[in-house]
DNA sequence: TTATTAAATTGTAATGATTCCAATTTAATA
DNA sequence: TATTAAATTGGAATCATTACAATTTAATAA
């Protein structure tokens, strides 16, 4: 816990139980959460817990780079612990987002290019669609009945 | 405009006015625009035009792989008429999306990794976000005066 | 420990993109 | 020209997110 009081600490944030109930949240559930899934497991233990502050917080965390915002879900936000460069896979049938593990050696050539036309980047994305492993076995199987 | 009514009666989609319209619009304009830009500009010729024709037809030529829906966007959709794979550079600043003409060499092997996961892929997207270079520019002019 | 203050939290209302739906119109076909 | 499935329409509904003003609290200094 003194893991997410360090990050705050550095970031200049106010230590509240909220960032960190937050924080443990998204620590130990890697699947790219949205604000309400957060709110509503929180709320399970406090219940005086408003969505607004989740809200205001993922907004906080993303802002000093302490989490990631993803933005590829065409209708919600969804947050990410591992703000290191990674790339994902989002399934259109069950919307699950899948990270992928498989480093891109090409990023930092093709950033050089982006810069060089002058603009200023801060935050590189890449991510697939389609369809993911289990719902392709289930489609399978319904369609075999 | 044969090109158009070519692209629609390889899908299968009827040919109509709004969906020949809402391909020249995003054919003429590679900016990546929102529905409603699309919807107010071509209501000036249309008086009678539903927003919910745009919406409707975005989808379609979406699907069917005419056009391609970008959900790099944190609060609307954009378009592209491109459909070929490309990267982008979205501004925090302005909101601009700018195509990334460099094409990564490294894409076929990831999607061979994410396939060999068992996923089927449909869509590859890249995009970086930060600041454009005219954003970084007027910055700039506005903290030397 | 206590007082101070800027920041965090709250709940409600507002926003805004998008979708839903039922009625009407139309493109494609026979 | 008649038929019909698909397209269009407009208004209502949805739903994630934001705005806001009042209240509470974490951090700091006395």
């Amino acid at each position: 816990m003194d893991e997410y009081v360090d990050l705050l600490k550095t970031n200049d944030l106010k230590i509240t139980h909220h960032r960190l109930a937050i924080l443990k949240y998204l620590d130990d559930h890697r699947t790219h959460p949205t604000a309400e899934e957060i709110y509503q497991h929180l709320k399970k233990t406090n219940p005086g817990l408003s969505r607004t502050t989740i809200y205001n917080n993922l907004e906080t965390l993303s802002d000093s780079h302490i989490i990631q915002r993803l933005t590829i879900c065409p209708t919600e936000h969804r947050y990410d612990f591992n703000i290191g460069m990674h790339h994902h896979f989002i399934c259109k049938e069950c919307g699950d987002i899948i990270d992928v593990d498989f480093q891109c050696p090409t990023v930092s050539s093709i950033k050089k290019h982006v810069a060089d036309q002058g603009h200023r980047i801060e935050e590189v994305h890449g991510y697939f669609k389609g369809i993911c492993k289990d719902c392709l076995e289930k489609k399978r199987r319904e369609q075999s009945e």
